[in-house]
DNA sequence: CGCAAGTATTCAATTTTTTGAATATATTGA
DNA sequence: TCAATATATTCAAAAAATTGAATACTTGCG
């Protein structure tokens, strides 16, 4: 219950770190949708939607808006689609590793 | 042992929600160094930086450089930069959550 | 009030991540 | 070859995240 004063990069990237919520995140991204919207549109059920909102909230992502029964979510941050378009963007070059010529040098004890 | 041909963007968050990896990222920013460069430098144990090094290794992150017995990394993803400093430029309004008014509208059963 | 729709929370079992410890591998030089 | 330096990997215990199920809460309406 204490009022989350700063959110640390780590708790972000973490809440970032999982496919559902990042789902969440691009169906709000034409702006604030309840949580009887997004259910059907992601195919998840009630309570995991709401499971992985709290999430987002609890790092301040998304903002709530009661209108009677429904509680209607939109993100406040909209700095993190500049970070999820930049990390799709990241190439998948994942692998190569190229292992360069060995590049003699004064080799100095750590 | 397979070829990590497409990272995933949850894959890429879940690599940077881990506070030694993003130091470890922070101190590659000047270019590349061993993890004997490393190691004094954070504070960790050697196989501990190993360790989240080969994370950051698996989703193609960082690349490699043999030079005798040492092995300097680099980042080879410029981008994790953008995505690391707007991270940090998020605002701490993490709390707040402004109940606005119940806003009458027509109700619609979901 | 009592019910129904919409949403949130709690709990437990499972899975994943983290991290220290031990050990293995690679390279260089004597 | 042996020893020392540098780095990587493996393993297990602890901690944390995931997720389904059940249940609680809130609102509007009769």
């Amino acid at each position: 219950m204490s009022i989350p004063t700063q959110i640390s990069d780590t708790d972000l990237f973490r809440a970032l770190a999982h496919p559902a919520r990042l789902e969440i995140l691009d169906f709000l991204r034409d702006g604030e949708h309840c949580v009887c919207e997004i259910m059907p549109a992601l195919g998840y059920r009630q309570a995991y939607i709401s499971q992985q909102i709290s999430v987002l909230r609890e790092v301040g992502l998304v903002q709530e808006r009661r209108a009677g029964a429904r509680v209607y979510y939109r993100v406040c941050e909209p700095t993190i689609y500049v970070i999820l378009d930049s990390a799709r963007k990241l190439k998948p070059v994942a692998a190569p590793l190229s292992v360069n010529a060995p590049q003699k040098e004064t080799v100095l004890v750590c």
